[in-house]
DNA sequence: GCATCTTTCCGAAACGTTTCGGATCGACGA
DNA sequence: TCGTCGATCCGAAACGTTTCGGAAAGATGC
């Protein structure tokens, strides 16, 4: 196939490349009739500007990419599934294109570096920090652009992610107002930014109730069910249980029919819900209530994130707060007795 | 971040552009203490070939793109998952990069060809093709590059496919071998080219049998299950069952388990394993016997297929055959009385 | 001593775009 | 009549690479 070039227009039209190009380009120095030939003359040769020159010129590929590793197990699998098909799609949209780099040495900053340096990409969207994370360590120290998904609040860049202390203070206080004052939090791993600031929420919104506490564990369904179990067999077990997500409240759920119990009478049920595709609050069994936010809202602010990072290099850090809503559920009701 | 281009080298080494290209291009007329001297410099500077800049001298951008849909059901994203990491992980091992382009237009070849004359990229992946598939079609029409994952027997392109007619043969045979005369086999949809072949393939090995049948459904769980218990509940119940994959063995399997049966005293059941990370043949209980194809294989043909394609346009098509092995399990015996 | 061959090197052009700095021309006011 | 202004246009340079065509210089054969 040959492709269209400003020349081939600039030829058809008679009118000068220069000004072939400022006509596509949106300029005003344009005379409507000029413009009104050359975008004809563009659609009839099926023209598209040529990605490698523009970015030759500008220093902008268009290209994102994410580095991601190539094991992963089934829980981790099923969200990246969601974060990587939402970012490109987002991208897609927005005219610009994701490069999905799956390597086994997804921490390399290498990896990274190379693929920067090599002019094929603008920057990077990290997801799942930790902290201190060597990713957004190194790719900060070398310039490299970058946003990220989720927080580490121990240094400023451009983050986008849930108001986790907000989100959890509001199930806490949505159960204590029903009247419960032994609340257990089954939180995610200790060691990950989002978890801490969960477990800070949670530890603010509790003060001076009765016995309440937060259990660290993989966001799975098996943690869910695995530490249900023990806190509702264990001694003074709790009134309600906050989980940190659907997958993990499925487990609850399973846990307590498995122990002859029902929700809400027996135990009452709270989850964040991230608007996973296959994951849907209403269809537990009773419909479990909790704060809710949409993840496309996320991809969007990602992408926005990204684009003033790349047009103003050295502007300040912008972390974006995402929204969350409080949705009733039958799966809360006052504690029982 | 400011990067090494080959002027930086020419300018440290002293040595012209023109023989700095060479020399890292591999070039036979360059003197081996000069080639020692730029490696030296590039490593140094930490010299990244520009890849605008090549690619706009080459024609050629080093882009691999997949189009994928937005919406997915559970079971195909699974699927695709493991095809997109695996095909990411072997281009970028290649040095080339994936694009991956999430859209809810897929099919609109308009999307393939603006992405294709903006010079980002250099052709396509295409999995799961149907009969006469559209993206196909006009693909080739248009004088696209591309390789296909799969395969449309009504056409000649650049195809990576099982062979799936004799991998169904073969397991038809082993179940004859031991007496079956009774097969069911639980085949993919219909229309789907892969599903037509392992149907062809069944038939041509079951000729002059007992009363064999194919029954065709989504590979899901769900249909292996359902099916399963239709065909145990029906009269003349076979005696064996080949499933199309692992997903749907599990399914016979849990159907086989719900009637008060056991496999493989009361059924004997045969799947293709296809390799997919989280299904393991020997984790069935009992441990499932069948055909087996390595996934990893095919990326790497695939990639080859596509280098193939991209170096040489106008080289004939080529069917890339994988291979695949039979394993026994312990789900296979002759059949009762 | 001269032509020829090898080895090693280099200048310049080209890929398609953006953009800087000015050119052209008709209108308009003084 | 002249200078100025606004609207519209264009030539040329630059981005970093590859590659074509040939140049320089030393070795070789006669």
């Amino acid at each position: 196939m040959v492709m269209a070039t400003l020349k081939d227009i600039s030829k058809e039209t008679g009118i000068s490349i220069t000004q072939v190009s400022r006509a596509l380009g949106g300029f005003d120095d344009v005379n409507a009739e000029t413009r009104r030939r050359v975008e004809e003359a563009a659609a009839k040769l099926g023209y598209r500007a040529n990605l490698m020159a523009r970015g030759l010129k500008t220093g902008q590929s268009g290209n994102v990419a994410m580095v991601v590793p190539r094991q992963l197990d089934a829980s981790a699998r099923e969200v990246l599934f969601e974060v990587v098909w939402g970012i490109s799609a987002e991208f897609s949209r927005r005219g610009k294109r994701l490069i999905l780099h799956v390597t086994a040495y997804a921490n390399d900053i290498s990896v990274y570096d190379q693929l920067y340096r090599s002019g094929g990409v603008d920057g990077f969207v990290v997801i799942g920090p930790t902290v201190n994370d060597p990713r957004i360590v190194q790719l900060a120290d070398r310039g490299i652009p970058f946003v990220v998904h989720g927080r580490d609040p121990s240094c400023a860049h451009d983050f986008v992610d849930l108001d986790n202390a907000a989100l959890i203070g509001s199930m806490v206080s949505a159960a204590r107002k029903l009247g419960h004052a032994d609340i257990a939090f089954l939180n995610g791993p200790a060691d990950l930014p989002f978890a801490q600031a969960r477990a800070r929420g949670f530890d603010q919104a509790v003060k001076g109730a009765g016995d309440c506490r937060i259990l660290n564990a993989p966001m799975t369904f098996e943690a869910g069910h695995d530490l249900t179990i023990s806190l509702l067999t264990g001694k003074n077990p709790p009134s309600a249980i906050i989980a940190g997500n659907l997958m993990m409240a499925a487990g609850v759920y399973a846990a307590v029919k498995e122990a002859g119990l029902q929700v809400p009478r027996d135990l009452s049920v709270l989850a964040h819900d991230d608007g996973l595709e296959h994951y849907d609050p209403d269809a537990f069994d009773p419909p479990i209530g909790g704060t809710r936010s949409e993840l496309g809202a996320a991809w969007s602010a990602l992408a926005s994130s990204f684009d003033r990072r790349i047009t103003h290099p050295d502007i300040e850090a912008q972390v974006t707060e995402l929204e969350f809503e409080f949705r009733q559920g039958a799966s809360i009701q006052p504690p029982r007795e």
